[in-house]
DNA sequence: GATGAATGAGTTTTCATTCAT
DNA sequence: CATGAATGAAAACTCATTCAT
């Protein structure tokens, strides 16, 4: 498993032509990976899905292994703008007025959306993360910025009253984060069982909010 | 050419002598897959390993992925012998009586034993997950059973009165599975910070106990 | 592991110069063929006399047995090319008033001329038939086509008085091609003897002969 | 395809109990010979199939080679004992009274017969003749003898003025012995068709007779 | 002898990456 | 830049034969 690497640097700018089948390659790189996994996925593959020549692959990217990041990185950028943080939520962008209670319950909501998305891709990114240690590192890091917005907003709640203050806001953060976050790759990577959704949503709710204690607002 | 059978199916040993061959042979590939992971093993590894012809490795095993199996389900039946279902318990070897956030609590800690020893095994088994759909069926049968257990665990906590009967048994016993499986994988396996194991473990404890809202026995 | 797809099965040279090395490999393939036998033949040896890297094989020829299809197919092309069929004659090329004995004579011929000419394929061609029923089948049609146009030669001779009606168009069809045939295998294949070629094709034609039981026209 | 070459040797007495174990071995290795063909045929197939441990084997034969070469040698001793020569007959063993036609006949039918309780080996031992040198000298003798006699008993008729004198006697016996072999080879091998095998022999019959030019005796 | 385990050279096939045109 | 051919180092698996018990 040839470890990502350097490489030659990706040239930066681009003719006009040359971004674009740039583009045609990273999303034809998305759809073959969905299909067939990364391990799966040959180079060839991607070519000829992106109605490119072979060799042409190699003029915009060193590897398979850097279109893949590409392509993961994207996903995050999707994932992290367009939803919450998952477990608990992400405070800056809402009021502090809001009620905890509905604001996880926002929060959880829009991270399966975007999780539902992405959900093939997901699969993937979890099997190469567990060969490839580069990427091993960027999930750490987004995982440990999610927690930590999460953990600030327990922090919060807890001054204000709002949550139990016996509780630990760091682990309490990292075990409520790997709840939603497993419960949605069985649910939607490992096609548990896939029917019915709102109950298994308003479960992780539910137990979200007890787990915390929260009480309304004295 | 398409010859039609070939593979002959290595049987059992049925000699003192091979059924140490076959032992070494085990041993030996849960060292290396730990090592090197399940990708990166050649056979090869696995035969110089045991200290035995490349050859006689195919005296005992049809391929990689068959000593895998082996190998990964003696870590299943270590996981579920010396371990209460995760996230609650296994109710039928219990007596009655035991208060349920003692059991919880008592449930965790052996599982948390059992995957530490197991830890390094359990992040290939994740890695063949992603790849090898006849082991993620087994995976995900090993989750049913000790799911349901947990359901059921709940259940009986809600008829005696201890646990809110407005929680989803099924649904609650998945999700707080996942968050213990989970937060174990990412502590053990993905190291993702490994001090103070205490702090970890309490707060699994305490999230479980009140997720499920457990009062003391009226 | 039971990967799905993998073969790709290598597509048609594009250029130039592709469409070079193709003819490279085939030729290099019929020339190791000859010398060593398929069994004996290693795709090692082709690369190596062709010229080309181990790998570039694969760029053309998914497998030893697609060459060798690809190898046969032209020799079958030129055997029926440029040979009538063995035994008795193909008829729609020949003006009807052709004296029989004198057609089968030169059918024999010209057979026997091809069957020199390719001698030492054929004996591959035999080994292979042996064991692959693919081509087991290839030859069998080969084998009815012109058989079939012997018999309908037959038949009309009979119809015009020139063979006695007692015979069995299709059987005599058939032994007499065997005949032909393997008598042409065992002399110039097995080498039987190989001198004197004169007296062998001289008493094949009269046996054909005496054996339809010819008679000049009346 | 390592030459048969020579060996330990079979060492030949045994005791009562070792040659029954070699019995057991020479038939159970031609039928799973007849089952798969010499290629597909492992040392382990035999073995099992005999119920012999496997180092056993070679306690009786060095090589897969030896063991062929004992049930070739079996079928041809039943394949020369049980019928006349293939094409004309033996006239060792026939009154020479006996009428030249109703011997033809009767040689044809008991090969026929032979050759049909034989014909799996049969295409067995074409297979191996295609690769193996000592093998196919072994059939060329066989050939030769078998040839051989017929071509006196041609002679002979000549003599007698009951065969046209213009014939080549020893050319003719091999063109119509290939007829006779090769046909009942693509027919009882190869499954040419199978149905109707009278119509076959009929031909046979005739053509030879025919392709001889007998006639009553004078 | 009989048994079955041990051996390892030999072959095929794959595929990321490099190069010639 | 595009194109597609060329490269060759891996790796898995087979199986006749030899050996230890």
């Amino acid at each position: 498993m040839a470890e990502t690497g350097g490489g030659e640097s990706p040239q930066a700018p681009l003719t006009e032509r040359g971004a674009r089948t740039r583009e045609r390659l990273i999303a034809a790189a998305r759809e073959v990976f969905e299909e067939r996994g990364f391990l799966d996925t040959r180079v060839a593959h991607i070519a000829r899905h992106a109605r490119v020549a072979y060799g042409s692959f190699y003029t915009y990217f060193p590897s398979k292994e850097a279109v893949f990041l590409e392509v993961a990185d994207r996903l995050f950028e999707d994932m992290t703008r367009h939803s919450f943080a998952p477990g608990a939520d992400s405070a800056a962008l809402e009021p502090a007025a809001t009620e905890p209670a509905a604001r996880i319950r926002r929060a959880n909501r829009s991270y399966y959306e975007a999780y539902r998305r992405n959900a093939k891709m997901m699969a993937i990114i979890e099997q190469v993360s567990t060969f490839n240690e580069e990427f091993q590192e960027m999930r750490r890091k987004h995982r440990a910025e999610s927690v930590g917005r999460s953990a600030r907003a327990i922090e919060r709640w807890q001054r204000a009253g709002l949550v139990d203050s016996g509780i630990d806001p760091e682990m309490s953060a990292r075990a409520l984060a790997a709840m939603v976050d497993h419960s949605l790759y069985l649910w939607l990577v490992q096609g548990d069982d896939t029917s019915d959704t709102e109950r298994l949503l308003d479960t992780l709710d539910a137990l979200n909010v007890r787990a915390l204690g929260l009480r309304p607002a004295p």
